[in-house]
DNA sequence: CTGAAAGCGCTAACAC
DNA sequence: GTGTTAGCGCTTTCAG
């Protein structure tokens, strides 16, 4: 199938290139004119060529999205309710995976090529480097996650010191007293934010047992592997809280190794509250994140500054929600067996 | 921050676009002329603008993966293997999300437009609209997917018929001879496809009783709603064949919810082994349908494809292999709880 | 080895 | 309203 240009269209119309050019983008043209360009173009099959638009315009009408882990459903989320935004208004969606190769500074560099109008950035570390490269950005981006306040940049956010405050809470008013936080890499934004979530969250109760493990890596066999010391132990934690539901599902198997139950003997809490969440058993407390909806507010605040450079940074946070579930509490919906009550549990507290 | 061409490069250097554009790409340029265009272009933060490289070239290094339903693991699964493959051959990955809005047909036609090199497609439904738009489609593609004999496309398949094969094979094998057969639509392609290849597979064995029910659709809600009425009847199955992981997952759910026990009262499988199988409990017996091999296989079809239009159409298919957890035998090593042997049950078949 | 010039396909002034 | 023309930024003949 050959490529059939505006030139021909024109042509076979009898017009000139730029009067079907108009016609076709629904410009002045007579009547008699846009119906002949518009018969021409549907007879040849003709597309405009999007590439050749693009320089012509200084639009490529591509917005990027770049991600470390692409494995992470919270991040798949994200980009559900980012294509869905990009795409219904008339953008395409470039994904780009800064896990492995390329770093997320690469990506932002890359940026000068042109080959997107924005981009939303997901960075997993927000190094110095990343920082330069993207205030000499040459196009409109959008952060997702927590900057230094001296950057002004548009972000959006989620609300890591509540999220944690609300499962600490939960956890305490349970009768938890002895709570363990099994992060996620401690250099990383989140696990950085996450972390001191739990420091002040667990700072705001008194006689509280608290301590605190970095695992490898956001995912289930790193929260497993750093859960199975922890807990085989006499003076073990009474509850685990997780830097994400992976992890939270990671030291799930980990108490079902070693035969404890949960939520008697073991108290577990993720967060993002991922499908995950909801199908494991015991189901698995979480707090929302709002991963949706913070994709969405970042599209729409990526096509807002495309539409107005000037504006002054916008920052949105969006609020987690507790979601309790039978992997902490013996009275949740969820819980498939009925367990032993928790009284003798909160005894101990 | 300014964009700057190959025109500034090349007047700082003192030399021709010509000879700009020649030393930058490494062509034929004199040791000097190269050094004073490399020092300009880094100087000035030169970066060859894409657009204008790709609508000069004719190829702009985007590839395409168009796919239904980005919430299902499994396509995730694919688009990381791709993404991986296509970012290291130099290209970018486009994603397209036809489930919302545009159908897979507006992707086909839209690519004449000419913003990518070639097109992963995974569609649901394979109509004759779809194949006319394929077999009349400008630029190279791969289907991910089975295709009718007569379209003569380039494809990678997983083996549904032997998938099927083995999970029926090792349900009567662990004594199940009341088996159902849970799908999800039946009038996609792999709704006909793993319904055909559960009736050939039950086919080969005698007296089982089989049913067959549609669920509404590939998800764990759906499946649940379609094995509730299913399983809550005293002539229920002993084994539940599900369409895919999450249908799987749903019948779980609902074998949950109706106090049966899994697997003694009631045996289930998957499709697909998504981590979803590994993390519920029971574990989800499952077929691994290669999703990582089919995308990256899907991926390195593509690039060939663009490097040598001429070469007759290619089919891989991915050979299926069977993980059984505790979901359908009492002896896999995933089982949480000691349940009672399914001797009993066995004895019943 | 280098520079001038053409042109990828399209849109947008600018005159008519 | 319409046609002519000039580019968008780049690569690539083609002479030199």
């Amino acid at each position: 199938m050959v490529r059939v240009t505006i030139t021909q269209v024109a042509a076979r119309a009898g017009v000139s290139v730029a009067s079907a050019s108009r016609a076709l983008n629904g410009l002045i043209a007579s009547p008699e004119t846009a119906a002949k360009v518009r018969d021409a173009a549907r007879e040849l099959g003709y597309v405009a060529d999007a590439t050749a638009q693009s320089l012509k315009r200084g639009r490529t009408l591509q917005l990027g999205y770049a991600v470390a882990d692409i494995g992470n459903p919270v991040y798949v989320e994200m980009m559900a309710a980012i294509e869905q935004v990009v795409s219904a208004s008339g953008y395409r969606l470039l994904l780009s995976s800064t896990g492995t190769g390329s770093s997320s500074v690469d990506v932002v560099r890359d940026l000068g090529r042109g080959y997107v109008d924005g981009l939303i950035i997901s960075p997993l570390r927000v190094t110095d480097e990343l920082l330069t490269a993207l205030a000499a950005a040459p196009i409109p981006f959008v952060v997702l996650g927590r900057l230094p306040d001296s950057a002004a940049f548009d972000t959006v956010r989620a609300d890591s010191p509540t999220a944690m405050r609300l499962v600490v809470d939960h956890l305490v008013a349970e009768g938890r007293r002895d709570i363990a936080f099994v992060n996620g890499p401690a250099d990383t934004t989140p696990g950085a934010m996450r972390r001191d979530g739990f420091i002040d969250a667990v700072a705001k109760h008194a006689d509280l047992r608290t301590r605190r493990i970095d695992s490898l890596d956001f995912t289930i066999a790193a929260g497993y592997d750093a859960a199975l010391p922890l807990l085989d132990r006499p003076d073990r934690p009474t509850a685990v809280v997780a830097a994400n539901d992976l992890i939270g599902v990671g030291v799930l198997r980990a108490a079902e190794d070693l035969g404890l139950r949960v939520p008697v003997d073991i108290a577990v809490t993720g967060l993002d509250n991922t499908e995950l969440a909801e199908v494991v058993r015991p189901g698995l407390t979480s707090v929302d994140l709002g991963a949706k909806e913070r994709g969405r507010a970042a599209a729409e605040m990526l096509l807002a500054r495309i539409a107005d450079a000037a504006r002054p940074p916008q920052s949105v946070t969006v609020p987690p929600a507790l979601v309790v579930r039978g992997s902490s509490s013996a009275s949740a919906p969820s819980a498939l067996r009925r367990l032993e009550p928790v009284d003798e549990e909160r005894a101990h507290g």
